[in-house]
Formats: structure tokens, sequence, C-alpha cells
RNA sequence: GGUGGGAUGGGUGAGAGGCUGAAACCAACAGUUUGCUAAACUGUCGUACGGGUAACUGUACCGCGGGUUCGAAUCCCGCUCCCACCGCCA
């Protein structure tokens, strides 16, 4: 959510960085500071009301004490007349914080300067490419017809105890995804993130924090007895840790790690994009995220990127970075890094991190602060996937296969104990 | 699930209709002094929003939401959460 005092002062700013997701945001703003106004008119009004009404029951107060009732009843026939007035304009000034808040929900955050304008994927920029795309002198499979063949994802058996997007890994399968989670933990904790074992449901208020709610509320699932959600990624209870904290002074910054399963809906995908492992319903993910003052936040996204850099390059998976443009970009995100890993056997680019910075949008609505001299000022928030393990385990598939089986990347197989899968 | 107790500022904890945005103590911060890895003393010490260039000032907030009243941290109702014991259970 963007802050309401920025938006009184950099309207045209945000306008013009808003032009880079392809919305005219004219309007919306236009609206935003008129109910602004409003709504500061209104308060204003109803403070002196209350100061009045304040000073008139302390009078009340006096008199009663030296015993002049007479006097106190005329002063709360005109108490009680100004309190008609007070309801109505406490009711008018709730109206116009609900709108406004209506308003501000629909703005999604401001591109930083370096993402270009765009209106999707076709327009993302390629900023490093790197590790080479196998050529197969065999027939090459799609990882599903790998996992089936070697027994490493029953997708069947998912659908019989669950649901389509539920799959059982099993025998190597599952020894190759805990593998993978160990190693992705192991790298971030030598980064220096903290790792963290954290619920895998929060509560409503966590939601709106990280700002699935209210947006987004039919891609996750919800619990209606206790009245929970199951997290769609560790962003959530980890960068809720923070909500409504107030760091004590400039210097910090909040590194943390944690492995989940994630829980998403997906509801409205289809088609061949879902085939296999490219989206689950419930898959595992270790996720990186950090709090960061704002001068520290380009140097934390650099960083993070060099994090998974060196995680794809340790799997040595062909893989390439795209900074988004505005019209691709997610709604909270400021910046974002995409990785994709090249699958030779589905012919296509894979997602398989996304490191977004959200500057404050995110802290804005979490009320993650830190006291800079005098000033309470929001920190920064940041986050990224090191990684998300289905496409990954695809891509390992499908890169590292072989006339005679699925080769382990070396950095694996002490995580494995197998170096290869026949 | 049952019974009982509780929820106040960074912490402990007073408060029981107006003098309470809230005592006291601890912690923290600034200063004075004596001096030396310390003590004593003094001061500062919640958040949000509005108005104001500012000093400052107004309003709201004592778990959350309602109600009673001229006036609520204090009384009433509903809810949530926490703690203890019991029950059930990994």
């Amino acid at each position: 959510m963007l802050e309401i005092q920025r938006i009184r002062q950099e309207k045209d700013a945000i306008i013009a960085g808003l032009a880079k997701r392809n919305i005219d945001a004219t309007s919306t703003l236009d609206a935003i500071i008129a109910t602004d106004q409003n709504w500061r008119a209104a308060k204003t009004n109803l403070d002196q009301l209350a100061a009045e009404l304040n000073q008139i029951a302390r009078e009340i107060g006096e008199l009663f004490k030296k015993g002049l009732q007479n006097d106190a009843s005329a002063l709360k026939a005109k108490s009680s007349e100004l309190k008609t007035k007070e309801v109505q304009l406490k009711e008018e000034v709730a109206q116009h914080e609900e709108a406004l808040q209506k308003l501000l929900y629909t703005l999604p955050n401001v591109p930083h300067e370096a993402v270009v304008q765009g209106r999707d994927a076709q327009d993302n920029q390629t900023t490093h490419e790197a590790g080479h795309i196998p050529q197969f002198n065999f027939d090459a499979l799609p990882h599903w017809d790998l996992a089936k063949k070697y027994k490493l994802i029953d997708f069947e058996l998912g659908v019989k105890v669950t649901g389509a997007g539920f799959p059982f890994y099993r025998g190597k399968g599952a020894k190759l995804q805990r593998a993978l989670i160990q190693f992705f933990l192991d790298e971030a904790i030598a980064a220096g993130y903290e790792e963290f074992i954290s619920p895998h449901m929060v509560n409503e208020a966590s939601g709106y924090g990280t700002g699935q709610l209210p947006d987004k509320e039919g891609q996750m699932y919800y619990v209606t007895e206790d009245d929970l959600y199951l997290i769609p990624t560790a962003e959530v209870p980890l960068t809720n840790i923070y909500r409504d904290v107030i760091l004590p002074d400039g210097n910090f910054s909040i590194k943390m790690c944690g492995y989940t399963p994630c829980f998403r809906r997906e509801a409205g995908s289809y088609g061949k994009d879902v085939r296999g492992l490219n989206r689950l319903h419930q898959f595992d993910k270790v996720e990186i995220v950090r709090v960061e003052h704002p001068d520290n936040t380009a140097k934390a996204l650099d960083e993070m990127i060099a994090h998974v850099q060196n995680l794809l390059e340790k799997l040595e998976l062909p893989y390439r970075i795209l900074r988004l443009c505005g019209g691709d970009m997610g709604f909270a995100s400021a910046m974002t890094y995409d990785f994709e890993v090249y699958s030779a056997a589905q012919e296509k680019w894979l997602e398989v991190s996304s490191v977004s910075r959200f500057d404050t949008f995110q802290s804005n609505r979490l009320k993650l602060r830190f006291k800079d001299d005098k000033k309470t000022m929001l920190c920064h928030t940041l986050n990224g996937s090191a990684l998300a393990l289905p496409r990954i385990l695809a891509s390992l598939l499908e890169n590292h296969q072989t006339a005679d089986g699925i080769r382990i990347p070396k950095a694996l197989q002490s995580y494995t104990g197998f170096s290869i899968i026949d």
C-alpha cells in the first residue's frame, strides 16, 4: 500500500511511475486526494467538537462538586445537543476513511526508476545468461515421463489421495526432494540468513500484513473452522514476524530464511502450463526474506541475486536472469528479477525464482518501522525464492538426463547419497 | 471440550466514574558530579492522525467491538487471546 503522505506530495511522480505498468492512475489519484481532503476536513471538525465536549464534561464535573446542579443541567442539555452532531461527524469521517482505504488498496507499487515500461513478459530485459544448454543424442523426455520411468513422483496416487496438484514423491525422488531442501537451507545459512521453521497456517491479520488479503483471497486455502489460512509462501509467516514492530535504531539488517510447504489454490489455471510439476497446489520452497534500512536495499537485492545465481550454478543448470518490465511485475513489487532455467526437453524457460524489493509497500501495511533519531520511518522489505523445488526438480531431471540415467550434480551428491538415478 | 484466573506504556505493576495518557519501580537515553570497566543526582522517555514553517497544540488509543453516562482504563454486554488445572491426544 502506498503511503498517503507520499501521494499528497509526489502525485505526478507516482503517475509517471505507474505508467510503466501501463496504468493511468490519474483519476484514482485525484479521487484519493479529494477523499483525503474531505477526510481531513471532517476529521478536523470532529476533533474540535470532541475538544468542546471534553471541556463541557469537565465543567459539569466542577459544577457538581460545587453543588450547582441547575447550572450543570443546562450544560448537560448543550452537551447532548453537540453529541448528536458528533455522531454524524464520526460517521462521515468513517465513510471517508473507508473510501480512502479502498482506493489505496487498488494502487500497486510504483516501479523503481530502473524498471522499464512494458506490456508483458515479452518486454522483460535479460540481464544475465549462463550455463550451457545440453544437446541430447537420444530421445530426451520431459520430467513427467522421467518421473514415471524412474518412479520418482506419482501424480496419480496424489489424485487418488488428495487431488490434482498434490503429488507423491517416492524413493529417490523423495530423497532428492529432501536433499534439495537441505542444500538450499545450508546455503542460505552460510550466506547469513537465520533459519526459521514457521507455522504453516496464519491468521487473518498476517494475510493482510503481506498483502495476500484482501486482493488475493481466492488464492489461499482457508480453514473456516478456525479462521486460518494455509500459507502460500514462507514470506507470509516470516515477514509477519515484524508486523507492528518499531526497530530501536537505524542500525539493522535482518536476514531470515525458511523452508515450508506452500499451498496455492491456483484457481483458474489449466492447460499444458500445469502439466507435471509446472504448477502444483502444494509445493516446497526455501524462501529468503530481508528487512533493511532504505539505504541498504539496493545492496541487499544484489546480494540476493548473487545468492540465487550461486545456487543455480552449483546445480549446473542453464539459466538466465530477467529484470521484469513494469507490466509483468507483481502488485507489491518495486523491482523484480526472475530466474529462469531452460528445459531442453520441454524446450522452454521455466521460472524458478523471483527476487523482489518492495521498498515501503509491505512495511506500510505491516507497520514495520525503525527509529531514525527522532523520526519513525518505514523499513524496506525484500524477498526471494531460494529456491522453489518443483521446477528445479523438473529442470534437474530434464537437463541432467543421460542415456543411462539422471546425473546428480556434484554439489548435491553429499546430500542425496547417490550420484545417479537409474 | 470443562472449570477458574487474567489482558494497562520496552518490562514489572498501581488504578477501581471526573484531579489518569495513566502512579511507582526497572530498563533505555541525555546531562551533572565524583572519577574510572561503577555509583549518586537531574532531566527525557508510547503510538497514530489532524492543525501549525516551528515552538506547540487538538483528538484517539489501557486486548477487540458495542452499550450506559454530561464524563469510562474504571460499570454492563459480546468476542478474541493468554495462563493454570482437568479431559482428550501427537
